[in-house]
DNA sequence: CTTGAATAGTAAGCACGCTTATTATATGTA
DNA sequence: TACATATAATAAGCGTGCTTACTATTCAAG
């Protein structure tokens, strides 16, 4: 069936995202603080020292992505480069005291957005969402194939 | 309850619509159509000559991104921009051959990223995907009111 | 030790969104 | 008619992603 509204599932998602990325970032707009930013923060909050390459990798964008949005969060203030001793190549990232002040407030102000965006949605269907988004990333995700790529791949495997 | 995965609902929904935006230009890119003009191209395709204004009201993105975007479309000739006969300001937007061409193909591709992300997905979680979403967008499109004004007006209905 | 490959980070330049400001044209009103 | 305001499109410049190409450094083989 047409009508299931699958065909529209890419705009969706789109909208989606793009909504909930501009209601987070007028409620952080005091702040100074971005969505790409706080997901950076997040991680080195997690993982104080945390090389460049390794956030990359976390966040599943590209090394030269990280290196200009840390620029960016290092004029801002919200972490500080520190060479790593044993590996001159490396940057270890820090969160600054300023990130570390503002983090809870941040982390409830972004659940605030999710409960806004959740309105009228049960908590079995939350799970569904949940779940089902779950699913979508694993399936985009895995080795990042396509189906006809996988099958090759499958094909090779004893070589 | 904090592990029904509801704080990571802006992660999740970021990285999915990255997932499928990249799995669609993979797809794509032997045309040369990118996510963002595959949009405007639908757009124009079921409204040929629609204004710029008009466009970016639809594609709800602001008019000097419709510009940008009209220019590497027409430049990629997706698309021609003809003056309106009645208003010299305005610029009309019609869908080239190449598009009209084009336009099955690329909705049928758009189709197969949509099942395959959706791989292992039951009808019924299906639905639920789509109406939440569609509920998602409601209620961070409505107004773009604050929680506050949300919460009053919905005090009746949700307690 | 030396050489070659791999790894960490960055530079340059593009796509697509934004804000703010400007130009050209229409329109409403004195 | 003339002037103020509104509207359509664009320009300039920024943020965040990308690809491609580069430097500096480390590591593995010989």
């Amino acid at each position: 069936m047409v009508s299931d509204g699958i065909d529209r599932l890419g705009f969706l998602i789109h909208d989606v995202q793009r909504l909930m990325r501009k209601r987070f970032e007028a409620r952080a707009s005091g702040l100074g603080l971005s969505s790409a930013q706080w997901r950076l923060l997040v991680r080195v909050a997690k993982e104080a020292g945390v090389a460049q390459a390794r956030l990359a990798e976390l966040l599943e964008i590209e090394p030269i992505s990280v290196s200009r949005l840390v620029d960016r969060m290092e004029e801002g203030g919200w972490i500080e480069r520190r060479q790593d001793a044993t590996d001159r190549r490396v940057r270890m990232i820090f969160p600054t005291e300023k990130a570390n002040a503002a983090y809870a407030d941040v982390k409830s102000l972004a659940g605030e957005v999710y409960e806004e965006s959740l309105t009228g949605v049960s908590a079995e269907e939350r799970r569904v969402l949940i779940r089902v988004l779950d699913t979508i990333v694993q399936n985009l995700t895995d080795a990042e194939t396509s189906s006809l790529e996988k099958i090759k791949s499958a094909e090779g495997a004893a070589a």
